[in-house]
DNA sequence: GTGAAAGCGCTAACAG
DNA sequence: CTGTTAGCGCTTTCAC
């Protein structure tokens, strides 16, 4: 006997149990329509007694819209993604939404097959956390008509809310040429997305020419065969003119960095400094004292859901706009000024 | 005009633009039965050409199972359980089962609320990390015949996979004591559940039983009024027996800690010893070199996945039995001898 | 090989 | 107030 394929009770069967039809038992489920005192506690002990759960997948079928929606995130191992995810799914959940999981591991691989199953489910809408770019996916998106934003995420061709990366950056660097280095590195994230890197790197370049200082170079840990003008951090550790400061596009990235750093016998702040991107909590630790640039990350995800939901009941316009929220430097330990 | 309501294409729609019946395009879709070269051409052009996908709810509501499993977890934003989330949402996707995700915030508050609306979504199965211990919630989820299975979690009411938390903590006592310490505290996380801080917790009674000494004091971060056993850190900190080492149940409750001892002027691991539990990737950081326990995580969410699946396709039996993987000590900077 | 038909469990008119 | 009815989009026998 197979137990397990035994049938759940539906409504039909509330109905029978209770004398009533498969309108009345709806109504005092939704309370859609007064019912009779009478009958309805009859419906409710009915209910109780067959341990009655209304079958989402009906409900949603027949409604043609379905109360989840999709998160899609780069790589939920990160803090900065795990808190906003989380915050995100404590959102939805309170606009009585269920959300469905898909982490792309910051690879634009399965981007487009995980969209396309989200679509599938007839999600309501997508909170989008890392997008790899892929035009055909978001055309799917848009074709099926449904809602999304990007979350810590900037592209042109959805609605977004994500931090002044490019003022993040900018401040960043202002912040260390106060302290008197002119030779500063750039070092992207991997768990960051492209547009946001870029824009982060944008904002480093922008603050460097504004003082007239020529840009310094951009750095990866991989030591893999960097393409392009990325250049190892390896061989700059040795060059005579190593940067005096990095910039990293996110924190566990710094803190790798300083990891890196340290191990290599340099000393942070004391010969190089450092500063990340995110505030994590971790970042405050006594040990750590990273200097970085605080996200607006309960921001972020409660502009991010509302606006899905604008979408979603149709409250809010189709345009695609671009919210910019400003990041805070916080200023701790792993800077300090420059050695002349 | 509603553009959002436009009716998605339908298998109908494609059965007539390619001039063929429903249950043909179901058996090229799926290929379930043969069918002749010609029409499933006229099929497969006619899906593109209308940019059909199927709608997952239908399907499920007529197969009368989803394919989407239900996680969930303590506190996605403790990177231990970011990081396990993120093994089994791969997992999952491998099976081609969609992940719905539930944050209970490490409160048994929502916990019953949120299983139910997982079983109202007529989830396949259940990957649980975090169980507040609410019985009602369990017996909705038996009574629905969903399996569900506990990852990092032991319950004796369902199928676990977790670390031997309780040698985990004998092998942290054990190696504390190597180095001299007498007086171990316990200092349980909040993200993590109760009957993991529970096995920890006997694990460390026993450890110090073992050698006949008697158990430390049991502490709490929190400065709020304590119950029970437990006891602030702060009034610990003046006491003239105060701990020599510190054993935390997980790797973020331990840098806190640390955090907490360092600005009181201690030093870790001089003047005192702290082991963690988990080893996330930041423990091994050079400005933390947190002394730990490793999980196994990947074999964690690999064997539950598994198991969870045995389940839901029947090939596995019903009982409860409970997977324990053994943990690993990992020695770095944050132990020391007990100064004499 | 292919199509017709019977639902899956529920909602939403619409009558009474 | 309450019941009847007509689907939502798809899978799955079962004839032809």
């Amino acid at each position: 006997v197979d137990e397990r394929r035994r049938r759940d009770a539906t409504i039909i069967d509330v109905a029978r149990l209770s004398g009533v039809s498969k309108s009345t038992v709806s109504n005092v489920i939704h309370d859609t329509a007064p019912v009779a005192e009478g009958k309805r506690r009859l419906v409710l002990d009915a209910i109780d007694k067959l341990g009655y759960r209304p079958n989402a997948l009906a409900r949603d079928l027949k409604r043609r819209r379905s109360a989840t929606v999709g998160v899609v995130v780069g790589d939920l191992a990160d803090p900065f993604f795990g808190e906003l995810t989380k915050l995100i799914e404590q959102l939805t959940a309170r606009a009585n939404y269920m959300t469905i999981l898909c982490d792309i591991d910051s690879a634009v691989g399965t981007e487009r097959e995980k969209i396309s199953l989200l679509l599938e489910q007839r999600v309501a809408g997508i909170l989008i956390m890392y997008f790899g770019g892929d035009a055909a996916a978001l055309d799917a998106v848009e074709r099926a008509g449904v809602p999304i934003v990007g979350v810590s995420v900037v592209d042109p061709r959805f609605d977004c809310v994500a931090t002044d990366d490019a003022e993040g950056a900018r401040l960043a660097v202002q912040h260390l040429l106060e302290l008197g280095h002119e030779r500063i590195a750039y070092l992207p994230s991997r768990a960051t997305e492209a547009s946001t890197n870029a824009a982060r790197l944008a904002g480093w370049e922008q603050g460097l020419q504004h003082d007239g200082l020529p840009r310094g170079p951009i750095v990866t840990l991989d030591d893999e065969a960097p393409d392009g003008e990325v250049v190892t951090l390896a061989s700059l550790l040795d060059s005579p003119d190593r940067p005096t400061a990095f910039f990293a596009g996110n924190d566990t990235t710094a803190m790798r960095l300083i990891d890196r750093l340290e191990s290599a016998g340099l000393r942070v702040p004391g010969d190089v400094s450092v500063v990340g991107f995110d505030d994590i909590w971790l970042a405050g630790l006594g040990r750590v004292e990273l200097t970085t640039l605080r996200q607006p990350v309960a921001e972020i995800a409660g502009w991010g859901v509302k606006r899905l939901f604008g979408h979603i009941d149709g409250s809010d316009s189709r345009s695609a706009s671009q919210v910019k929220l400003p990041p805070e430097l916080v200023v701790r330990g792993t800077t300090a000024p420059a050695r002349s």
